[in-house]
DNA sequence: ACATTTAATCGTAAAATTACGATTAATACT
DNA sequence: AGTATTAATCGTAATTTTACGATTAAATGT
């Protein structure tokens, strides 16, 4: 029953590398992003006409990719244009690299 | 209502990829891996004594990592000493860089 | 043989995720 | 002014995730 609990969860880099892996952690929001990587425009219908999901599904997983920090999404007229947000892109890359480089074997 | 649906959602790659980050997009399951990467001996009482987190749970997480390939577990025993699987991580690596590649930006 | 240790599994509860259709709010078109 | 379009939000249901304590099974120690 002796916990030592060296290690924090709550720990903020933790905590933002899993909210990033979770951001990524559904195949309809690595197709958005991998579709923003390629398209400049961008909209929300753009989008759900390719994905097989009903257009408030597309619009929830947008909202969680963009409090994730990795897509912006700006409102022009009745649209939203979608992008791959700079800053949350570059975080995401060196975050994972990071810990792609941390997971070095060591046994077995 | 149409939906040219032409980006399939259950494409092997994609889900294979979502499954690696969803492996670990919780920080009990990255500070377990980052141990692992650390430590040569790895029993699942080392990882409950360090974890703020009761052994059953602990036994979840590291069921889940297994099952996503990503450790090797191997009974000694009365324990069961746990390691990264070089295979599973080799392929989380290249997986992460390769979504991370595909991500460039074009607009905004 | 009997008790102890270790980790998996079971049962369960609470919370989060995923999905949808319906509705709403805002803008643009006629 | 009235209609159509777009996307966010609401309400809801089904599923999954996360967590715990209790129990079980297997191996070890006395």
């Amino acid at each position: 029953m002796i916990n030592l609990q060296s290690i924090k969860l709550d720990d903020p880099t933790m905590v933002r590398s899993a909210d990033i892996a979770k951001a990524i952690a559904h195949p309809a929001r690595i197709a958005i992003l991998k579709m923003l990587a390629q398209r400049n425009t961008c909209f929300c219908g753009d989008i759900t006409e390719v994905l097989p999901l009903a257009q408030s599904t597309v619009s929830q997983h947008l909202k969680a990719l963009k409090s994730a920090g990795l897509i912006t999404g700006k409102v022009e007229g009745v649209r939203t244009c979608y992008c791959l947000n700079t800053a949350g892109i570059m975080e995401l890359k060196s975050t994972l690299s990071e810990l792609s480089n941390e997971l070095v074997e060591t046994c077995c």
